[in-house]
This record gives structure tokens, sequence and C-alpha cells, in this order.
DNA sequence: TTAATACGCAACCAAATGGTTGCCTGTCAA
DNA sequence: TTGACAGGCAACCATTTGGTTGCGTATTAA
């Protein structure tokens, strides 16, 4: 429904966000590469890809006989930004603290559950 | 999977998100006042909730005969938090445009496209 | 030209998902 | 105490999803 709808399904699935990874790691990879070490078939990933491609995050290229693919960083800027927007704004000033760790030597972490 | 994996199943149903958004709307509402307007049965609301539940999005407590659902921001928090540092950490410092303009008047929109 | 490579298409399958209905339990108020 | 109200549980159903296999097509290399 919503344009965001597909981004969110997209990254529903964690073999997805893998390919995500792996395109992220290098980008400009064939179906067969990024295969590689998968443990499924190249249908499977094929299938994940196009899943991809129909959310906007994996973009291609044709080549010869080879589809080069590309991520397509957009549209999950986008949800974060309305996320963080929309869910965080009394928080948003911690993205500077983040920002300035990330740029400092290391990261730690900080708290989890507050179930009541 | 991985702990996120609950978070973005989660996240995945644009249903969700609304109980989401009704709730960061106004936080500690009840199974009922959550069904109000939803057109789904009171069941499959609960259903929505209990999947928000177990990726920790949502927590509730008892009163009575009534259970108050509460947000929890902190999964979502962490996972916005990986994904722009993993993802967009060449393009941080747009997030400090961000707030810039967010603590400004107007907000304004940027490209979307760029399939090839 | 032939064969190997890289991919597309379609059918099929099991399991998960989103939804329903029916009925049961606990709590509050009259 | 007796309803009415808020919610829980379980069975059931249709569709979607993630995956497979089999076969077909285009491109490259021998």
């Amino acid at each position: 429904m919503t344009d965001d709808d597909a981004v969110f399904r997209a990254l529903a699935d964690g073999s997805r966000r893998l390919l995500l990874d792996r395109l992220r790691a290098r980008d400009g990879q064939t179906l067969g590469q990024l295969c590689l070490g998968l443990d499924m078939s190249r249908q499977a990933v094929a299938k994940h890809l196009a899943v991809l491609e129909e959310a906007n995050l994996v973009a291609w290229q044709r080549q010869g006989r080879e589809k080069l693919h590309f991520i397509n960083p957009v549209p999950i800027h986008q949800i974060a930004r309305r996320w963080i927007t929309q869910f965080d704004l009394p928080r948003l000033d911690a993205l500077a603290a983040l920002k300035d760790r990330l740029e400092g030597p290391e990261n730690d972490e900080q708290g989890k559950d507050n179930a009541p």
C-alpha cells in the first residue's frame, strides 16, 4: 500500500538483509557471485533480488550475459529518517552523541529491556 | 534468528506499524481502544500485538480486567542506529543537517529514484 | 558451430501469515 | 449474584512466502 511497505517487507527477511550486506560490501555483483556461499538455489536468490528490486533497494544493469546488481541506499535512508523523526524526535540529540562516538575510538553498548 | 529479525518481521506489516503509530500518539491503550477504528477483529489486533510484544516493541501491564499497552522505542532505536551506521556511515553528517531542519521551520523533500 | 556459462520462466510444494469464528475465563458494577 | 465487559484460547481457512526442480534462452568462448 504505502511506498514504504515494499521496503519494510523486503527488509523483513534475513536472507535479503544478507544480500544487501553483501552488496554493501561489494557493489555491482552478479547473481552467481551473490549465490556463492549462500546455501540456497540460484532461483531462490533471484527471487529475493526481485523483491529487493521491487522495493527499489537494488537496481541492476545488463552487461552481456551478466546482470550486475547495485544497492540503492535511498529507501532505507528515507525510512530511517522517517522513523527516527517520528519515533525518536525527543532523542534525536542522541544521534549527535552517536556521531561523536563513531568519530571517536570505540563503540560502547547501552541499555536494552524495560518490560514492566 | 537474529534478535533484529523479530523486529524487522514485526515492522513488515502495515497494520502493526499502524498500531505502533497509535500507541505513539497515545501510550497505554487497551486492546479495545486499539481496535476502535481498525476494521479488523479484536483477535486479529491481539495477534498483531502479540507479534509486537515478541519483538519487544510493545510491553503491557494488567490493570484489573484491562491490559494497557505501552510502546518500547528501544528496538527501533537500535535498528535505526545500526542500519544508519552500517549503510550510511559516509552520509552520517546528513543527520546533522536533518536535525537542523527539524529544529528549523519546514521539511523539504529530496530525490527518490535512480534506477539505471 | 558447438558447448559451456549466466540467467529467466513456470510449475509445484510446505510452511508461515493474516484473518476469521466460537467459546471460555476473569473482573467489575448493578 | 448476575450480567455485562475485557480479554484469552483454539480451531480453522485462504493466501502469501520461501523454497525447490525442470527446462528454455541468450551470450560468450573453444
